[in-house]
RNA sequence: GGGCCGGUAGCUCAGGCGGUAGAGCAUUUGCCUUUUAAGCAAAGGGUCGCGGGUUCGAGUCCCGCCCGGCUCACCA
């Protein structure tokens, strides 16, 4: 026999022991008087003469170390990330309490009963009087001091990890109010939240390969969405004139430590304003996100200093220029010349020539939050041609720790300026540009109704979580990142094997 | 997909020029009524990722495969 099925065995064991106390080993509700948190906070700062053997408390959690010393023992108790100790000596307890106490393991999960009090060595502590068993742990728990290391299992059982690590709980939790942040700042603006397909029969909003899957009962294939865009913008025409959607998109592209096949991103549209109005609202939002989630506009990323409340913003031209590695750096009119743009990159065409260059120079640069402002209209489909320069368009992204966070652009609202685009897109897919955009009729037809000046952005939360918790893996922000299935694990055996 | 690195006890990790596999935590037993990486004494626990090859002998060398990490290419 293995050890684990030995501890297995030696826990099964257990149960039956536990019922003969009075104890259910998969118990019922509990009603704590106070979170552990809410203890650590109301009591934490008193002195031992402050509490008295009247404050009774009630609390639950889960067992993260026991020390017994004969007829006495102390453990702590963790719950939502934090830790409370507990003091239990056989003369506070009942007989069967007591002996429940010694055949605790490490993990179980237990309620109790008692008083606040302070050790000899001044930690805040509960001396108990009751117990009550909660629910039994069957496997052992990762190792106490160096907690879960192993990147694999983290990711494949994030429950050890959030148990086990709390700086992982803590980045999950930064998560949750990120993304509360950007609904309440969007709402408070007058923005409503909508849900669009995520099963569609175009793929549109974004240059992507998608994912294709099946509908028994019509027998269409449909993509999982790039992205939610053209729905968005599809409710602005109808009135819906501030509109935002924070879910997943789909994109069936290669893994790395900034890219998930399915990601979370923040996508608002806005009637009536342009990517000008946009970069206001983004320097906004980020400089309070930051705050809300962690308290500071200055986070710390891979030991650099990041300042969301000052968002610098230079245009493509100009960061090419300015992010220029080494000798030979261009000059503002070597980046307008069609002839040096194509010079220094076997793209086809100067604007994407343009782009191609800039993301081989000045992208990693970008550490500091910033603006990037006015693309070549081939690499942007749905974008607003700038009245002066019908080559560009209207268009920034946000850049901050070398990655790309953001993507707003004036929204293109010219139904045949639409067409034409779509067309070009056509005519870049014809040469074997499989991520050019599709025709989407439906989309035009939209457009023919009128839809207002408009500005819109996504943002990708996943990234954004990763800026503001210094993590430095996408697959660190994302509970559940994607990974190949592991085969057989075998615990129903096990389990079998134990009634047997 | 390419390159590099890794997979040893439940967990965290050593080790290895081919010769019976190690520590700490965890577990079991004993002692211990203010400990806290509790302590002391003892014990149990391993198909060294999987499969093949070389060899008297493979955890170690060779080949193939699986899983993961980093990285390059594509992508937000």
């Amino acid at each position: 026999m293995s050890l684990e099925d030995e501890l297995l065995r030696q826990r099964w064991a257990r149960i039956p022991e536990i019922e003969k106390l009075g104890h259910h080993p998969f118990g019922k509700r509990y009603d704590f008087t106070h979170t552990i948190p809410e203890i650590l906070t109301a009591y934490g700062s008193k002195a031992a003469e402050e509490l008295s053997p009247q404050l009774r408390v009630r609390i639950a959690g889960r067992v993260k170390t026991i020390r017994s010393k004969g007829k006495a023992g102390f453990a702590h108790l963790a719950q939502n990330g934090e830790q409370l100790q507990v003091y239990v000596r056989s003369d506070a307890v009942s007989p069967n309490d007591f002996r429940l106490f010694q055949m605790l393991d490490i993990g179980d999960i237990i309620g109790a009963e008692g008083y606040l009090f302070r050790t000899r060595t001044g930690e805040l502590s509960v001396h108990v009087d009751r117990l009550e068993f909660l629910s039994k742990t069957l496997l052992s728990m990762p190792e106490k001091w160096h907690g879960l290391e192993d990147v694999e299992t983290r990711y494949r059982q994030r429950y050890l990890d959030l148990i086990a690590n709390p700086e992982s709980r803590k980045v999950f939790v930064t998560r949750s109010r990120i993304i509360a942040s950007l609904r309440r700042q969007l709402e408070e603006r007058g923005f409503i939240e909508v849900e669009t397909p995520m099963m569609q029969p175009l793929y549109g909003g974004a240059t992507a390969r998608p994912f294709i899957t099946h509908h028994n009962t019509l027998d269409i294939d449909l993509y999982l969405r790039i992205a939610p865009e053209l729905y968005l913008k599809r409710l602005v025409v109808g009135g819906l004139e501030r509109v935002y959607e924070i879910n997943r998109n789909f994109r069936n592209e290669g893994l790395g430590f900034k890219y998930n096949p399915e990601f979370t991103m923040l996508e608002f549209y806005q009637a009536y304003t342009d990517y000008r109005g946009l970069m206001d609202l983004t320097a906004e939002l980020l400089k309070q996100v930051a705050l809300d989630a962690v308290g500071s506009a200055e986070v710390e990323y891979e030991g650099r200093r990041l300042d969301f409340a000052n968002l610098r913003r230079f245009s493509m031209r100009e960061a090419a220029v300015e992010f220029w590695p080494g000798a030979d750096k261009p000059t503002l009119d070597n980046v307008r010349d069609p002839e040096w743009l194509l010079r220094h990159s076997d793209k086809s065409t100067p604007g994407e020539a343009l782009a191609d260059i800039f993301e081989r120079v000045a992208e990693s640069q970008l550490v500091q939050p910033t603006i990037i402002y006015d693309y070549p209209v081939e690499t942007s489909p749905l974008s607003k041609n700038k009245p002066d320069d019908p080559a560009f368009v209207e268009r920034f992204e946000v850049y901050a720790g070398g990655m790309e966070i953001g993507n707003a652009y004036t929204e293109l609202n010219d139904p045949q300026e639409q067409r034409r685009r779509f067309e070009m897109q056509l005519a870049m897919r014809e040469k074997g540009d499989e991520e050019a955009h599709q025709m989407d009729e439906d989309y035009l037809r939209a457009l023919c109704y009128a839809m207002p000046p408009a500005g819109g952005e996504g943002i990708g939360v996943d990234r954004l979580t990763m800026l503001l918790t210094n993590t430095h893996t996408i697959r660190d922000v994302i509970l559940f990142p994607l990974l190949r299935p592991e085969g057989e694990i075998g615990i129903a055996d096990r389990l079998r094997a134990l009634e047997t």
